[in-house]
DNA sequence: GTTCGCGTAGTACCGCGGTACTACGCACCC
DNA sequence: GGGTGCGTAGTACCGCGGTACTACGCGAAC
């Protein structure tokens, strides 16, 4: 059996989603909210293993509630349902902890499926934004463990050399790269100009491309 | 009406299969493939809307048949079956090209909406795999166009200086770019020089990496 | 014990990159 | 007309980065 909790500022569309959860034996809706605020205080009181959480709401919205309960940390997971398909809500939605996205034009069995998935802790998407979402997935996130693991470049690296080209890739300079790592300027120089005749870079710059892009290198606050 | 060809090395398994789809009468089978080579030819010849693929398969395996599929460019969309969510899979598949990974013991309900889903464009993911995908997504695709458009030494920049940072993204020395854009190199290290002061960079490697981490930059085969 | 890979370190040299200036043409706005 | 922003271009200077060497200690492999 599993708990749901439905949060939507309209009357009428509680009562929908009422309906439909109640018309199947394994679902068992457990308490109704109105706005954000109520959404959070309710989800803390009745602990429902899916929270299903309409997105635009006067007040705080599904996205600021879904961060709260997310952040409260209880077992509850959040299924966000919009009625439009806008791409801020979806990374808003996901950046925020939620464990779906779907449409409020999905049939009832998806809908059902998507409260079974996230009550056991998957996630869903749906199929119409999963499309635009594996392809920024795919423009981001291009070669990790996949052909990254195979390119011989970078197998061909040591150890040592492996770190010093994660340090190039942080943007250090030589200097500060012997200063972190403890060594002279020079063993810096030889360590680089092996890595860059291994990966075949023909400077630093280079180098640093090559490390972003075999995601050696990461966005940091460096 | 939604035409599949399935591709199995078992035929028990395209038996099984083959049975789910004709219980239904929006989906019809229209042909069978025992490996990828096999898969390929009879997509190009068969035209069917969805692909179900399966992944291991001795010979020519269902990521590399998924690949030439979808570079030969027809309306065959590719869905992939599995018994093993392995990331591997997943991320092998999805830079293949399919438009969706579902896994073998999916219930047949979910199987038929994938179908559905992907035979008109979509993508779908068994929610199994999209936890972790979202877990990943989150992580490397933590900011655009949400706070990073708002960054104001992106917006400072004038739209020349952006096509310069964009070439200092790509690697090109201040001669490559003053080559490629017709201007003298004197007139390239002004206008880096500009770049950096407002980005706030003290040399073209920090340049780099803050393309990288707006998005200005995107890993090439250049 | 010798060889080999690896990490360490040094010297010498040269060129690209970055800075600090100045300067001019052009479009645009008062 | 004068001011302003932008793109263009130049000169001069210095330093970091990259290359080409050589060299040594150490552990593992043979």
């Amino acid at each position: 059996m599993t708990t749901v909790l439905i949060v939507d500022d309209q009357p009428l569309q509680r009562y929908g989603f009422h309906l439909l959860l109640d018309s199947v034996p394994e679902t068992d809706v457990v308490g109704e909210a109105g706005h954000g605020a109520e959404a959070v205080r309710k989800t803390a009181e009745l602990r429902p293993d899916v929270v299903l959480m309409d997105v635009r709401m006067p007040g705080m919205d599904g996205i600021e509630a879904t961060r709260c309960i997310v952040a409260a940390g209880g077992r509850s997971h959040v299924l966000v349902l919009t009625t439009f398909d806008l791409d801020e809500y979806v990374h808003a939605a996901l950046r925020a902890g939620a464990s779906g996205f779907l449409l409020k034009d999905a049939r009832p069995e998806e809908l059902l499926a998507g409260i079974r998935a996230v009550a056991v802790g998957d996630a869903v998407i749906a199929p119409a934004l999963t499309r635009r979402l594996l392809e920024e997935y795919a423009r981001y996130v291009p070669s990790h463990r996949t052909d990254a693991a195979e390119d011989p470049r970078l197998t061909s690296l040591t150890d040592r050399e492996r770190e010093i080209l994660v340090a190039v890739g942080k943007g250090w300079t030589n200097g500060e790269i012997a200063a972190r790592f403890v060594l002279s300027e020079s063993t810096v120089k030889t360590h680089v100009g092996r890595v860059l005749a291994k990966i075949g870079a023909r400077d630093r710059i280079q180098a640093v491309i090559f490390a972003y892009d075999h995601g050696l290198a990461r966005p940091t606050a460096d």
